[in-house]
DNA sequence: GGGCCATTTGCAATTTTGTTTCGTCCGCGC
DNA sequence: GCGCGGACGAAACAAAATTGCAAATGGCCC
């Protein structure tokens, strides 16, 4: 599929607060209420807008710690991959995680209400799990910019 | 402010799809719409909601390319610290950017089109920054989890 | 124990927003 | 030049959000 002016503009604007009604995204880049409308459940179809969401503030909701985890495995074996993914996928305080290259394997961001709380998990994840050789965690102390903004374009 | 388990039902819903109806959300934890409508103004009145979006598919919209970055400083008075802290949020490529204790002091988040523009990126960052003692940059090959949830308790 | 205040609720009316319909226009290929 | 497909806007329509109001609930002081 492909996006036109338009479309990306109303994408920047939704990216920002989905909440905005079409009839101002309408106002605000010249097109009809329904014709915005149209062009949305276009993008949702093709997948372009993946999700629509509210962001919480973590630290409000007893989740202060903001953690990064490189994690690197033993074995790489594509079954071991695939069961490590599961794994990080299905714990709640793993907030993002990703397959990566270089010195590590998976990198993973994490939100937890207190350290003992990280020390429970890294028990659970890393030394109680026989693939993990090596783990390394850097532990956020400001959180500058957060949130899943993609750059569109010009 | 503190919340309720009605509250946390209602962000539990909102934070995997906030274009559900309160009228939906009524009915799945027993409340009226209106009560519904009420609580959600308060908790966003309170910051607890921080902001709604829409979530886009970064390659389809032409940034397959997801990195992660440490960057380290040389110097780390409050006046640089901070400089660098408004560099990094101004730059759209960074979607994400914390300040960090350990071997790091910031981690990045970056979304490119290709490596070229990386390259470029890091020179104009990095490279162009003699505040920069070094990076290191991993490359992610899969997006296992991405999102901003938080765990919310039970 | 009784009464009072604060808070929150549900219902109903109102307003705003989202969605569908329909006729028109534009660009393209035949 | 003619017909076709796609996208548009205006208006009608449906659905959702929002507001006003009265009633229920719960704590607290007397």
């Amino acid at each position: 599929m492909k996006l036109d002016d338009f479309d990306r503009k109303i994408l920047a604007i939704l990216q920002k607060d989905n909440l905005t009604p079409q009839r101002t995204i309408g106002e605000a880049i010249n097109l009809s209420a329904p014709a915005v409308q149209r062009r949305i459940a276009k993008m949702t179809e093709a997948g372009i807008i993946r999700a629509n969401v509210a962001v919480l503030d973590p630290a409000a909701l007893g989740n202060p710690i903001t953690l990064f985890v490189e994690v690197e495995v033993i074995s790489e074996t594509a079954a071991q991959i695939e069961e490590a993914k599961r794994e990080f996928a299905r714990t709640p305080e793993i907030q993002q995680c990703y397959y990566v290259t270089g010195d590590a394997d998976f990198v993973l961001v994490i939100l937890v209400p207190h350290m003992a709380a990280y020390e429970a998990l890294t028990r659970r994840l890393f030394f109680g799990n026989n693939n993990v050789k090596r783990f390394r965690t850097l532990v956020a102390m400001d959180r500058i910019k957060t949130g899943l903004e993609v750059p569109l374009g010009a």
